[in-house]
DNA sequence: TGTTGTTGGTTCATTATTCGAACCGTTGGT
DNA sequence: ACCAACGGTTCGAATAATGAACCAACAACA
């Protein structure tokens, strides 16, 4: 692996609970050698991507990234076109819904939108890495990947998040076929014990996903009717946010999707 | 200059106008050895913050800066929290108010919103970098620098951007000792020819500026009232938006501030 | 159909940069 | 006073970056 692998590395260890790290620690969560660290760092902090903060000097992330995701953002308007159509999905069926883009081996949250139907409801965050196997939205983009990325995914460990969670890849393997049968994917209690989720793969060209439109919900309010009613809204934004952003739903999904209708 | 400085340096060739960039073409602009590009951006794809795209072949950024400035976002909520107040803004001056923030040795433009006021008004650009000599934020912020910062932008080119534009450190020195005593800085016509912009600094923690707030008025609209109103606006935005950060308004801008209340 | 000039991408001997154990100065707790 | 942690630095050895030359593919042009 190169330098800038490695410095690129240091950013991934930012998270949520974690969002500012010191030097030592950061050597240590890496396996670099602190000097190594240091100087990645202050490479980095030099065109702003991580900055450094307070007596304690630790590291976060910098400003330089909300230029680039601005950027980005006006390149490619993934985010804020999906933006209103997912606010749309979540009013209309009341309950929580989400977008997830693949990132190389990672799927990704970047955005969501809360319905005000109910007090409870599924919480997400952006940023969120989701597991490919316990969550619909994972195995929606699973099964719509080419062969080699799903198995190199598979192949990986599938650590039991609940008890009901699937970690045997061969009947993975088979639930994946099915959702590729049907153009969607279900999961219910596989990722957080109260609550199931439906989710659609996204398409921008050809026949590969790229992401998961989701719509998650607390299992006690989940009935026969909302599940349906979620099926059609979902298809049907997955359809809105694939066609904004310039894509084309493959035909058999299309058709598959056009049949809830 | 270290490996990573050049990779990352390549992402800066990336702007609005020109989303899109070949290998060849990144090569020329960066200066770097073709196989050189090629290496840091393979290796920068992998990671997400770049993708190829298109029959081209073409370089573009990736997700991932995405997900690193939602993190950065949950983090540190410097837009989301502006961005209301931000909006508040815009609606109660009638005009185009901005947020930009230092960014090493570049001020950016990281937030905007337009009131409905007004069919003419002064548009702007997420991302956008702002000339520091020539804008009103640029001044507010080079004012509340340190001085070796000050200097060293100071001692780089300063292009005249119209007729009007002030070229010369010596004066631009002055200027910002004046804006140093006022507490906000103000242009007309120095950027754009039809357009004139009261700024004022934003502070962290300490006396140093991290970015400045903005409105911005055709030339033609602007009034002594309007100016007045702006100027009492902008100010309890900016204190606002300093609370919001978590920040403290040095004591003697409060002051200057609270004067025009 | 060959010519010329692009393009993205690769090779490999040379060279310059990165690496990391050991170090320093400081801070905070005991 | 001591110890352990912190952020940061040093410098010979190890390693990775470099770039001229090289493909193959494509497009325009004669």
């Amino acid at each position: 692996m190169g330098t800038v692998g490695k410095a690129l590395d240091l950013l991934d260890l930012f998270t949520r609970q974690r969002a500012l790290v010191g030097l030592s620690e950061m050597a240590r969560l890496s396996g670099l050698n602190k000097a190594t660290c240091h100087r990645l760092l202050t490479e980095m902090e030099s065109r702003g991507l991580v900055e450094q903060v307070g007596a304690a000097r630790e590291y976060r992330l910098g400003p330089a990234v909300l230029r680039l995701a601005a950027l980005r953002e006006t390149a490619v308007p993934t985010r804020d076109a999906a933006m209103p159509v997912l606010q749309a999905l979540a009013r209309a069926t009341g309950e929580t819904a989400h977008l997830s883009l693949r990132e190389g081996d990672r799927l990704v949250t970047i955005a969501f939108a809360y319905s005000p139907a109910h007090a409870t409801k599924v919480t997400m965050e952006d940023a969120d890495i989701l597991p490919w196997h316990a969550t619909s939205s994972g195995q929606a983009v699973l099964a719509f990947l080419p062969e080699a990325d799903r198995e190199a995914i598979l192949a990986r460990p599938l650590p039991p998040l609940t008890a009901t969670t699937e970690t045997d890849p061969a009947r993975l393997r088979a639930r994946l076929e099915e959702i590729r049968a049907k153009g969607r994917a279900e999961t219910a209690g596989t990722f957080e014990t109260d609550a199931q989720s439906l989710a659609v793969p996204l398409f921008l060209n050809g026949d590969h996903a790229v992401g998961a439109l989701g719509v998650a919900v607390p299992t006690n309010r989940m009935t026969p009717d909302l599940q349906s009613l979620i099926l059609r809204a979902t298809t049907a934004a997955a359809t809105e946010i694939i066609g904004l952003w310039g894509g084309q739903v493959p035909a058999p999904i299309a058709s598959l999707w056009h049949s809830h209708t």
